[in-house]
DNA sequence: GAGCAATTGTATCAATTTGTATCGCCCCCT
DNA sequence: AGGGGGCGATACAAATTGATACAATTGCTC
C-alpha cells in the first residue's frame, strides 16, 4: 500500500461542528488530516505520528490552547496556526508570544485558513525551496545552457558560470523536470493544489520574474519560461538530459 | 465503470415542479445533476459529493438561500448562481454582497440559465484556456506560417515572431486540430454543447476577432478563420503538419 | 557579536490581457 | 422595403501578471 504524502495537519478544537467540516475541507484540498478534541488526545496524536502542522484552537476544554502552543514550540519543530476566538490585537500579541506561527480569528473562511497553512508551511519547512524534485539528477542541456544538478552549476552557452540562488535552484530544476507541462503555482511552490485565487500568493510570480531575468536572453519576451493565464507557468524549449 | 465527467450541478429549490424539471434539462445539456430541497440537505450533498456549482433559490424553507450562499462563498470555493423571486436591484446588490457569482430572476427561462452556468463555469474553472487540445503537440504549417505547440511560439511567413496570448494560442490549437470543421462557440470554449442561439456569449467573437487581427492578411476579409453564420467559425486553409 | 551583503518576502504601481456593454452594419426573411 | 437577429468593431472596465522599491531575514566576515 502506497503511504500517503501528503502534508500532515493535527486539527485540535473540541466544537465538532468546526472540527470535521474543516477536516473534510483540508483533505479534499491535499491535506493528511489527523483530529482531536482536546490536549490530551493532541498530545496523544503527537507522539504516535509525524505532524507536520497543528491547527490549534485557544479555546480548549482542559489544558489551555496557549499552554499546549507554547510546549511546541518550546520542545518541538512543529508549527502552530491559533484559532482564535477574537481579533483583538493583544491576542495577537499573545499569541505570537506562546510561538505560534500565524493565527486566525474566528469566525475565519476556510479558503483563508488553507492559504495561512500553506504559507507556514512553506515558510517553516521549506521544503520546496530545499531540494530538487524526486529522482532528479546529472545534467541538463537546454538552448546552450547547462545545468548540473549535482552540482548546482547553471552555465550560459558561452560556458560562463551564471550564479543561481536556492529558489533559482529549485524553480528551474523543477522546470526541467516537467517541460512542456503547464505548472500552477502550488506545484511551482511544492506543495498541494487547491488553493483558490482568493488569496493570493505573489511570491511564485516574483520568483519567476528573477530567475528569467537570470537566463532568459530577454526577459520581457520570455521564450524559456511562458506564462499561462490563470494557470501557471510552463517551460517551452526542449530539454536534453546528459548523464 | 466509468465515471462521469460531466460538470456536476447542485440544484437547490423547494418547488419540486421547477426543481425536477430544471434537472432533466440541464441534464439533457451536458450536465450531471444533483438536486436538494433545503439548505440542510444541500449541506449534506456538498460534503458527499465534489459539486461544479450550486444553483440556489435564494426563497427555501428553513435555513435562508442568501445564508447558505453565504456560507458557501467564505468557506469553500464552489461557485453559485441564485434564484431570486424579484428583479429588484437591491436583490441584485444583495446577491453580490452574499458572495454569489451570478443570480437569475424568476421567472426565467431554462436557456438562459444554462447560458449563465457556462458562463460561470467558465470564468472560475476556466479550464477552456488552460492548455491545448488533448494530444496536440508538434509544428504545424499554414499557408507560411509555422506554430509550434510545445514551444507557444507563432511566426508569421517571413519568420518573424508574432506574440500570441493565452486565449490566441488555445484558440487557433482548437483551430488546427480541426481545420475545416465547422466549430460552434461551445466547442471553441471547451465546454459542453448545448446551447441554444437563445443568449449569447459574445466573448468567443471577440476573441476570434483579435486572434484575426493577428493573423488574417486582411482581417476584414478573413480567408484563415471564416464565419459561418448561426453555428461558429471554421478554419479554411490547408494545414501541414511538421513532427 | 556588529556590520555588511545577498536573498527572499511584502507592498504597490504599471502594463497586459480579457470580459462587458454598445453601436452599427449586413444578411436573411417576410 | 422594413425588421430582427447575428456578427464585427470600439470603448471601457475588470482581472491578472510584470516590475519596482523597500523591509525582513539569513549568512558570512571581521
Amino acid at each position: 500500500m502506497m503511504a500517503d504524502q501528503r502534508p500532515h495537519l493535527l486539527v485540535v478544537d473540541d466544537a465538532f461542528d468546526i472540527r470535521e467540516p474543516l477536516a473534510k475541507f483540508l483533505d479534499k484540498n491535499g491535506f493528511r488530516v489527523t483530529t482531536a478534541e482536546n490536549a490530551a488526545a493532541a498530545r496523544s496524536r503527537l507522539n504516535a505520528e509525524k505532524i507536520d502542522l497543528v491547527v490549534l484552537d485557544v479555546m480548549i476544554p482542559g489544558e489551555d490552547g496557549l499552554s499546549l502552543c507554547r510546549y511546541l514550540s518550546a520542545n518541538t519543530a512543529v508549527p502552530v496556526i491559533l484559532l482564535t476566538a477574537l481579533s483583538e490585537e493583544t491576542d495577537r500579541v499573545v499569541g505570537l508570544e506562546v510561538g505560534a506561527d500565524d493565527y486566525i480569528t474566528k469566525p475565519f473562511s476556510q479558503r483563508e485558513l488553507l492559504a495561512r497553512i500553506k504559507n507556514v508551511l512553506r515558510r517553516v519547512g521549506d521544503a520546496a525551496t530545499a531540494g530538487k524534485p524526486e529522482g532528479m539528477d546529472g545534467t541538463y542541456l537546454f538552448e546552450g545552457w547547462t545545468f548540473k544538478i549535482g552540482e548546482r552549476e547553471l552555465r550560459n552557452p558561452d560556458g560562463v558560470l551564471v550564479p543561481i540562488t536556492t529558489v533559482d535552484f529549485y524553480l528551474l530544476s523543477t522546470f526541467l523536470a516537467y517541460p512542456k507541462d503547464v505548472l500552477d503555482r502550488d506545484k511551482l511552490l511544492g506543495l498541494a493544489h487547491g488553493m483558490q485565487p482568493d488569496i493570493f500568493d505573489r511570491t511564485i510570480d516574483l520568483q519567476v520574474s528573477r530567475l528569467r531575468r537570470k537566463i532568459e536572453p530577454d526577459p520581457k519576451a520570455p521564450t524559456y519560461i511562458k506564462t499561462v493565464r490563470n494557470k501557471g507557468y510552463v517551460w517551452c524549449t526542449d530539454v536534453t538530459q546528459a548523464p
